[in-house]
RNA sequence: GUCCCCAUCGUCUAGUCAGGUCCAGGACACCGGCCUUUCACGCCGGCAACACCGGUUCAAAUCCGGUUGGGGACGCCA
């Protein structure tokens, strides 16, 4: 059987947005699935929005989502040879020919039928000139573009489709397009097809934006006597507005950068893109690469286009609702060991890594990680949220500090007995530190909640938490007693 | 304006090709309950949709036609 290639084809002309990571995904994914190749080439063929910027940017996105390429980065710019020569060949074949008409005509043509509301396309007028007119006006020095012509047929050009079925145009509706600037440099529609047909892609999986590009490019296949790969077009991305998500109004959120630097999972973006527009048919909404790559078919993707639910301005809900969901079951799911790994770049970078976490004391780490993740959305909170199990230095948040702390002024005192108290037990256990905890509130005529609600304000810094008696084993009894004797400082600070 | 595509809860979607098992299932979000020293997690329950009109049929979310709505394309961008 031929061997399955797809390609990702982005334009370096800003971040890698999620519409584009979903297309690099659902490509990657068909690529393993058959055990084929995925090659990745960069489309830098229009030179003034092209950065190397842009160029890490989409190399870092894709690295970081796990989606690896077996072979490129490849760069449009650097096959223009076999872009020319086969504009040379569609020309000598007759399948295309030159046109002289100018900017200014087409543009004025085109504002008229626009505003006539009659059809909006190229007229054909250079399509018959004579060979002598050609010869005459390339003599003259006037400068032209090589169009494709169009095939006078009667009928319509059809492709199937593996999302959305049989496609028809009318060979009358498609006009005859540019493949060649006037300045020599071949367009998109030509230069993808020569790369598509050199780098031998048999699936070409994509945006349903490209709809109107692929019967043109299915001529080009046609006229250069090339085999025509399967085409899948996949929905499109959109807002609540329902208009196609883009970097340049929808800002960060839709940057796959922003999800590292919000602290995802890079698998947690993959299966959450993934869930939007494609789904396995049954119930199954978490899936590990490799279940995942097993499931997936382009017969099950969606031809309706989505909505990423993101709504500007909700500070619970910086994104989906349903990636955070998504993002919070695999940190409270995934095996320990890779979370460990996750958190220790988080850690790291605020200065809160310690070494013996990856040795006499991985234990402790891994557990610590265990005891908290359980309430935490991203990677972020191991160093925010998390803060006080990793450093001295954490900052006491303004609402428990008063509805905790401040409201009883009495724990002023009382913490530092407690303290004590700790300090003098034989044994350091779960069940020794509550059993002293709730005696004393039994002395103090207090409710035990008071106690306990202080302590946790006073030794993470939070206002919800595991259980109470659990972060006391996992800080320490050194740190505790420390911690809980400091007390006084709140109330100066206050 | 022309051409192409699409239409199930607020959002992601199952069910449509092979009509009855669907007064429509799951997930997220939301609401309520249980658990509990806090907050979560977890578990249990609730709210919530077949765009509209007509046709075919004993029977339509499902097939057909139309209407409306949404999206895409119409570059010497990719």
């Amino acid at each position: 059987m031929e061997e399955v290639r797809v390609r990702f084809p982005p334009s370096p002309t800003g971040y890698l947005h999620i519409g584009g990571a979903r297309t690099a995904l659902f490509n990657w994914l068909f690529a393993k699935k058959h055990n084929g190749k995925l090659i990745l080439r960069i489309e830098d063929t229009d030179e003034e929005r092209s950065t190397q910027e842009s160029i890490d940017g989409i190399l870092d996105g894709m690295q970081w989502l796990g989606l690896d390429w077996d072979e490129g980065p490849y760069f449009q710019t650097e096959f223009a040879a076999d872009h020319i020569e086969a504009a040379n060949t569609l020309l000598a074949s007759g399948n295309a020919y030159k046109c002289f008409c100018t900017k200014e005509d087409l543009e004025n043509k085109r504002e008229a039928a626009l505003a006539a509301k009659r059809e909006v396309g190229y007229d054909g007028t250079c399509r018959h000139l004579s060979a002598e007119d050609v010869r005459t006006k390339e003599d003259l020095g006037l400068p032209f573009v090589i169009r494709f012509k169009v095939p006078t047929r009667q009928g319509t050009l059809a492709y199937s489709d593996e999302v959305l079925g049989c496609i028809e145009r009318a060979y009358s509706d498609i006009e005859d397009f540019v493949i060649v600037r006037s300045n020599g440099k071949p367009l998109y529609l030509l230069c993808n097809v020569v790369d598509d047909i050199r780098d031998r892609i048999t699936h070409v999986i994509r945006g349903q934006d490209h709809m109107t590009n692929t019967t043109r490019q299915v001529l080009l296949y046609e006229a250069l006597q090339a085999k025509i790969p399967v085409f899948a077009h996949m929905p499109l991305t959109l807002d609540l507005q329902k208009r196609k998500i883009s970097k340049r109004s929808h800002g960060e959120v839709v940057a796959v950068q922003y999800y590292r630097d919000k602290g995802f999972i890079p698998w947690a973006l993959c299966n959450f893109l993934c869930l939007l527009g494609w789904n396995p048919g049954t119930d199954k909404e978490f899936f590990t690469r490799e279940e995942l790559i097993e499931a997936f078919t382009l017969s099950r993707i969606s031809k309706v286009n989505s909505v990423f639910n993101y709504k500007p301005g909700d500070p619970k809900f910086f994104t989906d609702p349903k990636l955070i969901a998504i993002n919070e079951h695999y940190l409270r799911t995934m095996d320990l060991s890779q979370l460990g790994a996750l958190v220790r770049k988080e850690l790291e970078q605020e200065g809160l890594w310690d070494p013996s976490f990856e040795t006499n004391r991985r234990e402790w780490y891994l557990a610590t990680l265990n005891m908290i993740r359980d309430r935490f959305h991203t990677l972020k909170d191991f160093t925010t949220a998390g803060r006080a199990y990793f450093s001295d230095e954490y900052a006491i948040d303004p609402k428990p500090l008063a509805k905790n702390v401040l409201k009883f002024p009495d724990l002023a005192t009382w913490l530092p007995q407690l303290a004590q108290r700790f300090a003098a037990l034989p044994e350091f256990t779960v069940e020794e530190t509550e059993r002293v905890s709730r005696e004393m509130a039994d002395e103090l005529q207090v409710k035990p909640g008071v106690l306990i609600n202080g302590m946790r304000t006073v030794l993470t810094g939070q206002l919800a938490g595991p259980s109470m008696f659990d972060i006391v084993i996992t800080l320490g009894r050194e740190k505790v007693v420390a911690r809980l004797n400091r007390i006084d400082h709140l109330f100066a600070a206050a």
